[in-house]
RNA sequence: GUGGAUGUAGCUCAGCUGGUUAGAGCGCUGGAUUGUGGUUCCAGAGGUCGCCGGUUCGAACCCGGUCUUCCACCCCA
């Protein structure tokens, strides 16, 4: 015990406190999944790295964590790359595996390798941690669950209306009120390079135009004149910056500007058919409003954009992302395969919740009776009750030693168990049992069928 | 990866312009109370002042480095 232990930066511990919150949302998001049809894969922790390296662009690949060759590693390094300090270089000659970085590109490997044995189409879920070394801040870790729920080969428009309904599903069933689900399309950002005549600065456009809630619509123009697009286009394409309205009033108002835009007409056409299937069967608490400046995620989205935000008050990124990509498993040497899918960030959740003071107070499934430990003849007998107990589901424990009274009636106290059973020479004598009531106080004396009548 | 703040007992924090033995509240342990917890009273334990180095007669305090947490950027769940 010379050094204070400690855990890497951006990974956690979790008491058992946070464990029974955590599982409260895991319970309550795969009950959800496994409502609306979806199946529970898994895959590995690592991945070899070519199936990584290069997905996620070069940003991406700088976070995902590699991991070194076992062995004399230093023997097969690239001598070049490693005299001129090339770490870019060097890393594929001493790092054949890597760490998960998401959920979907594993997803389509594993689409890919098992497309035989899959009935498409296919509707996944999956529950997994994912690492990225990037650096922490609130509400980001290097270690953290994403649970994602996605669908392959099938391009109906149905399963991104059904992925809106999960989310509402899923919040609602968390009791967090107020979420917005913001919805874009990738062919009306598209759409607006092509009226703008900046194809070729899709990206860069994009990019910029996410960042109007946070810089307004000066930093914007100011970043897309400095990444080269002509201010002439920028002029043409302001009426954007200040879309008002509800969703069809949006909708209308995309309709003129992106008039000669064919992907951009297309992609109108699709968020009118999910609005229109939204409005006939209304969301329970959560909102869906179209952002046509959401143009984050991944570069291979190619449909819908999918990204939802805490209520308003709660100072906390995206809690929840996803959309339609039309060619997943491309890469991996498998084509024509649409997928969509959405993802729920478990830790920021977490957060959420605890901010607002949502989880439940019954959280966790505490021990619901301790036997007090009187000695050995008694905790024999305290020992055939919490059998009896236990068989009927009940959970309980015997107190292991034979303390002070005070030391176990404030154990159960502190772990909150809220009912304990005191069992000596008269109650033996009687074939009974004292239960008493932590709250209340109130305390009787019971046989035990009594007593799991009375606290089961 | 860039820039900035932060770190004192298990927790929340005091600690003066550098000056003996670093404090409080809560929590913890024991007792008042040997079959009754939460309240009260009494006593006690617990700290290499994040870590390493430097300046100084002397450092929790000043300087440098490093790590952690947090914030902004980048990016993202």
């Amino acid at each position: 015990m010379a050094q204070k232990p400690s855990i890497p930066k951006g990974t956690r511990d979790f008491t058992p406190q946070e464990v029974a919150k955590r599982n409260f949302i895991f319970d309550i998001i795969k009950t959800e999944f496994k409502k609306f049809g979806f199946q529970a894969i898994e895959t590995p922790s690592f991945e070899n790295s070519d199936t990584l390296m290069g997905k996620y662009g070069e940003e991406g690949d700088r976070l995902i964590f590699k991991i070194l060759n076992s062995g004399d590693f230093l023997k097969k390094a690239d001598e070049s790359a490693y005299a001129d300090k090339d770490s870019l270089k060097l890393t594929p000659s001493i790092s054949e595996k890597a760490l998960r970085y998401d959920l979907t590109v594993p997803f389509a490997r594993y689409v890919v390798q098992h497309q035989n044995e899959i009935d498409f189409p296919f509707k996944r879920y999956q529950i997994q941690p994912v690492w990225r070394a990037d650096r922490p801040q609130k509400g980001r870790f290097r270690e953290f669950f994403q649970c994602d729920a996605d669908v392959v080969g099938s391009d109906s428009l149905w399963q991104e209306v059904e992925f809106v309904q999960l989310y509402d599903s899923v919040f609602s069933a968390l009791k967090l009120d107020g979420v917005t689900i913001k919805i874009n399309n990738r062919k009306i950002l598209s759409g607006f390079a092509e009226v703008i005549g900046e194809q070729d600065k899709l990206i860069d456009f994009t990019v910029a135009l996410d960042k109007l809630d946070k810089i307004g619509e000066d930093g914007v123009v100011k970043e897309m004149l400095a990444k080269g697009i002509a201010e002439e286009a920028i002029e043409k394409i302001k009426p954007i910056f200040g879309l008002q309205g509800d969703f069809a009033e949006k909708i209308e108002a995309l309709k003129s500007i992106l008039s000669t835009s064919e992907a951009g007409l297309k992609g109108i056409e699709e968020l009118e058919f999910i609005q229109n299937a939204i409005s006939e069967m209304p969301l329970k608490t959560a909102k869906l409003d179209l952002d046509v400046t959401l143009a984050r995620g991944l570069n291979y989205y190619t449909g819908a954009i999918f990204e939802v935000s805490a209520p308003e008050g709660v100072k906390m990124g995206s809690i929840g992302g996803g959309g339609r990509y039309d060619d997943l498993t491309g890469i991996f040497g498998l084509k024509n395969m649409s997928g969509v899918g959405i993802s729920f960030g478990l830790d920021r959740i977490y957060l959420v919740l605890e901010e607002l003071n949502l989880f439940p107070e019954a959280v966790a499934d505490d021990v619901k009776v301790l036997f007090v430990n009187f000695g050995e003849k008694e905790a024999l007998y305290a020992f055939k009750g919490v059998n009896a107990l236990r068989a009927e589901g009940i959970n309980a424990e015997v107190f292991p030693d034979s303390a002070k009274m005070k030391k176990q009636m404030n154990y159960a106290n502190k772990r909150n168990i809220p009912f304990v059973i005191l069992a000596g020479d008269e109650e033996m004598a009687a074939g009974e049992y004292t239960l008493k009531n932590m709250k209340t106080g109130e305390q009787d004396r019971l046989n035990l069928k009594d007593i799991i009548a009375k606290i089961a």
